[in-house]
DNA sequence: TATCATTTGTTCGTATGTATC
DNA sequence: CGATACATACGAACAAATGAT
């Protein structure tokens, strides 16, 4: 109850409110630098932690990027450059999913885990041992990092030999061997977005708001059984994820 | 102290690593208080200020949820709960959308504006006039709040008159309009996530690290020519999109 | 090369306001 | 009402990165 009463709002926030309207405005443009701490304390009459708790939010909006030493410059785009075209295509028994756009950096980790939260309710099977294959993926053309985990449960690596063996074949050649072993194949993509664990920036090169858009893919049979599941993960400042995509049929008619 | 030695990273950053860790491991349950900040200042030895920062930075990580004169609380979940499923399905002349999911809480509103920006990159109209329509969107079943955007260009609504004279039609039966005036469509559907403006914070309900995930679709006739343009946004706390989908047909190989 | 001014980053202390119980 | 808790705001000091002198 009580909503109704409102405090005033704390000077930070109008303040930061200010910047953002000025910046909006074109008054500091994209690329350019704000008013320094001291600058600001001045002209708004408040004091310093006031002034950075202001320039802090304006952070956290993505608006600007603080660099210690220099100042804090105005974000030149809040839109991401780079497209990540995820639609899988197929030319007789060969897969692609973009293939062609990505790199690996590094080689890539091959641990035995088990399956457990997400997971583990994605792939229908709970605490079942699994491969997890661990890839840093890299585009050369806009240095975009994107983070790739292949998780195949030891039950679909039993019966695909070459699995078994090379847990680390790239997805589109194991989408390629499970239609070889009789598997007719669809999938089930869940896009999410998450702030970034301090390790999960490093290694994305992610900045200041750091958001993760995160795609579950399950690789799932006719019968509605998954089978594979690939998780990417991306900096939201830099990319998109791109569905191309047409009405399916719809389900029988039921009571409406 | 048992603790390595310490100079390069913050106190601040130190005193939230170690909680983070210490909710992780369960120490502090989901939906249990964090000490105090006296406590922890105690604990830690170290002012409440870098008390307060700490807990900011888990607040920011999505970890923890303050609450004004009580504490500050472990979240339940990070996951997502509601699923928002973007496939479109089609019966004889009728599409369907998630009508079936959502409700309009309040009337639509429709403005005349000119394409600028992503839309007028997506719709590939510069600075054309065109209706939008906007809505709020509500799940009944999970409280979930899902804003929604029709953009309509004013060359594709003089096509088919019930566009111009109702351009607050619902999306799946703006489809069947389009099909009936013989076009066939498909959809690129592109998903982004960013920092919430305030005002979507509060029409959103979106708590402390207000991302918000958002998908534009475009829906583009035979030619790739688009149609119009949907802009979907919510609070990725508390939903994800799902996308089903099987392989497309490759285009012809080209030079490899 | 070394120094210095500027700017942001970190940390402390302190005081007051306001929400909850 | 009082005790406790978080929120806001001020002042002060030093550290560290940067760029120019």
């Amino acid at each position: 109850m009580a909503d109704d009463i409102i405090r005033p709002t704390p000077m930070y926030r109008q303040v930061a409110e200010r910047l953002a309207d000025e910046i909006a405005q074109g008054v500091y443009a994209p690329g350019k630098v704000l008013p320094s701490e001291t600058q600001l304390m001045e002209r708004y009459g408040v004091s310093r932690p006031t002034v950075r708790a202001a320039v802090a939010e304006l952070r956290n909006l993505g608006l600007v990027e603080s660099q210690h030493g220099k100042g804090s410059f105005v974000r030149r785009r809040t839109e991401p450059t780079a497209t990540i075209d995820q639609s899988i295509t197929r030319a007789g028994r060969k897969y692609h999913a973009h293939e062609r756009q990505f790199t690996e950096v590094e080689d890539c980790q091959i641990t035995r885990t088990h399956t457990a939260g997400t997971e583990a309710v994605l792939l229908q099977r709970e605490d079942a041992a699994a491969f997890t294959v661990e890839r840093l993926l890299l585009d050369p053309g806009t240095g975009l990092r994107v983070t790739h985990r292949t998780v195949i449960p030891f039950d679909v690596a039993d019966e695909i030999p070459e699995l078994a063996e090379h847990p680390d074949t790239h997805p589109a050649d194991i989408y390629a061997l499970l239609t070889a072993a009789g598997h007719t194949i669809t999938w089930a993509d869940d896009i999410s977005a998450r702030p970034a664990k301090p390790d999960e920036r490093t290694t994305l090169r992610a900045t200041d708001p750091a958001i993760l858009l995160v795609v579950h893919r399950v690789t799932v049979d006719s019968n509605g059984h998954p089978l594979i599941l690939e998780v990417f993960a991306t900096s939201a400042d830099q990319a998109r994820f791109a569905y191309p995509h047409s009405a399916g049929r719809a389900p029988a008619r039921r009571s409406d």
